[in-house]
DNA sequence: ACATATATACTCGAAATGAGTATTATGCCG
DNA sequence: CGGCATAATACTCATTTCGAGTATATATGT
């Protein structure tokens, strides 16, 4: 066994939803990729993965951290580089999502709307141009172009779960991971060190920060629908069309009105406080909170969503 | 930062079902807690984590592991002791789970019911009574116990969500982190190094190798209902009453048989052959195999169960 | 007062779900 | 051979959930 180090990143995907916009804090490494918050994991000074986490993540960003939750641990070779050179110490890297509401960042971080990252995944207000436009052109090649039959099949396969028939919003890393070994991502390109001659999708990130943001929002998406994960996102009191827009957002989907707000009565997430916002224009609305004891009342209570398959609403 | 090392951990919890009885492999180390294949992971030998894990799992089983998952990563100082005192490189421990068909187990190796460790899981046949005989109880102490009214208030709701009205048959984790919480399982005494004055529940398991198997537990009652991943522990062919038991099995729950047979033929997840079974009584079922296609054709084609909830079927 | 913009309430048909009853195909036992 | 026990499979039915609308209520600005 040959003596090569280990060491353990944390990195972690911080949301926040602003209006309609689901944002991610990146670290602005100037002139280089944006970059999750991260840092190495010292077993010396940390009890737990989780507080080595919250202490980088308050010295990066100055933000307390509040529901976290692990997502995934990548080890792949290869995948943790800057520049596709290997380094002498292998870095497992260990990604966590956490939700917040959007305060004032700090120096040298920013937050980005994380379809900046995933262009292709929002389909709010219709399916994205560029997957019929670049990225089903580009993956029938890569079809095409594969080294046998077998593998013709396989990739096939994917291309359809990942892009065909029936959109399944929660598939993001899936599709990040294909989008990736077709080399349609500039990452794939900086890891094999080869230089990229086709177009790349979306913004490129710092090692693997990409994919664990990709894990992140497949997390969140799932999650949704049956934990009761929105209210982090949310103010103490809200109307129901702003829950409603943070979770489009996240998903993004569009809902349907009525419908979301019978699911959301009905389950009993949330209460009226009997006082009102006060929009420019239309009805004002009443303000709402988060239910804390559906918790205790109901093992799964989820956010069924109340897809909109039609026109508007 | 001082130098203490990390190394990290490779376990895997391999599943398999045989008629009712839902097991674990597991390795007899003689005399000690039994444990999951386990190994460290060598960076240098390895490109991946699961190739490490299938190397190791490889050598100590002799099984080719299927379909495997990668569960959590844990790393909390003090539970990965066998005795409660420190060693001196921290380990942190990345689970997997894998989905096989039983076979001969290796030598050292054994095939366990998963519910030696977790007879409170096992809701089959009827509420296991030790929750009403020795949990709820023991909880109840130990919310009383809380020292101070805010945490009580916290254990008496996890207490409620984990054991209270309406089972939860995904929360294992939960509820195993409770009653570690609580002293009720023998891993809490082993690793704080105290004396257990009390019942231990279940079987303790070397490291925190059953906290992993509670991971695996939840996550595979999970995803069954959302994707087909219960074929990888069938024959190829199976009547849909042995599919059935299976679900069961994992699930530990008993499901209703009509709705079943309905809910796995409307969706499609499965094709007659034509062929009959030959039972010792009663008529022959059809041969079932599994449709490779729905892959392709639906977006989420899990199983969705269709519980049972009242007498028999 | 009315046009516009929202919020909220209510309706309706289609599908999914939970729980049965009814019918069919075996082996076995007298 | 006829009837019973045992399972498999088919069919029924009421209830709930879902998707999609229409209808009504309450604001603001002109």
């Amino acid at each position: 066994m040959s003596k090569e180090n280990v060491s353990i990143g944390l990195s972690a995907a911080i949301v926040a939803v602003e209006g309609e916009r689901p944002s991610v804090l990146v670290v602005a490494h100037q002139g280089k990729d944006d970059a999750l918050p991260f840092g190495p994991f010292d077993p010396a000074q940390q009890r737990t993965l989780e507080s080595g986490l919250r202490k980088w993540v308050g010295e990066q960003t100055r933000f307390d951290l509040g529901y976290t939750e692990q997502l995934y641990t990548f080890g792949d070779k290869g995948r943790h580089s800057a520049g596709g050179h290997g380094s002498s110490t292998r870095v497992v890297s260990v990604g966590y999502l956490a939700l917040t509401r959007q305060g004032k960042e700090a120096p040298e971080t920013e937050w980005r709307s994380w379809y900046h990252y995933f262009p292709w995944e929002d389909w709010r207000d219709s399916k994205p141009a560029m997957i019929e436009s670049a990225i089903l052109p580009a993956l029938k090649k890569f079809v095409k172009d594969a080294p046998n039959a077998e593998t013709a099949e396989l990739r096939r396969e994917r291309l359809n779960v990942c892009f065909g028939e029936g959109w399944d919003e929660e598939r993001v890393l899936e599709r990040y991971e294909l989008l990736y070994e077709a080399g349609l991502v500039e990452e794939f390109w900086r890891d094999s060190g080869k230089a990229n001659k086709g177009a790349s999708l979306g913004t490129a990130m710092l090692f693997d920060h990409r994919r664990i943001l990709a894990t992140a929002i497949a997390r969140l998406r799932g999650k949704l629908k049956y934990r009761p994960v929105v209210f982090e996102l949310m103010a103490p009191t809200f109307t129901l069309l702003e829950l409603q827009r943070t979770v489009e957002a996240l998903a993004g989907l569009r809902l349907h009105k009525q419908n979301f707000r019978r699911l959301v009565a009905e389950q009993g997430l949330v209460e009226g406080t009997g006082k009102f916002s006060a929009p420019a224009r239309g009805r004002p609305a009443e303000l709402f909170r988060f239910r804390r004891d559906v918790l205790r009342e109901r093992p799964a209570p989820g956010l069924r969503l109340g897809v909109r398959r039609s026109k508007a609403s």
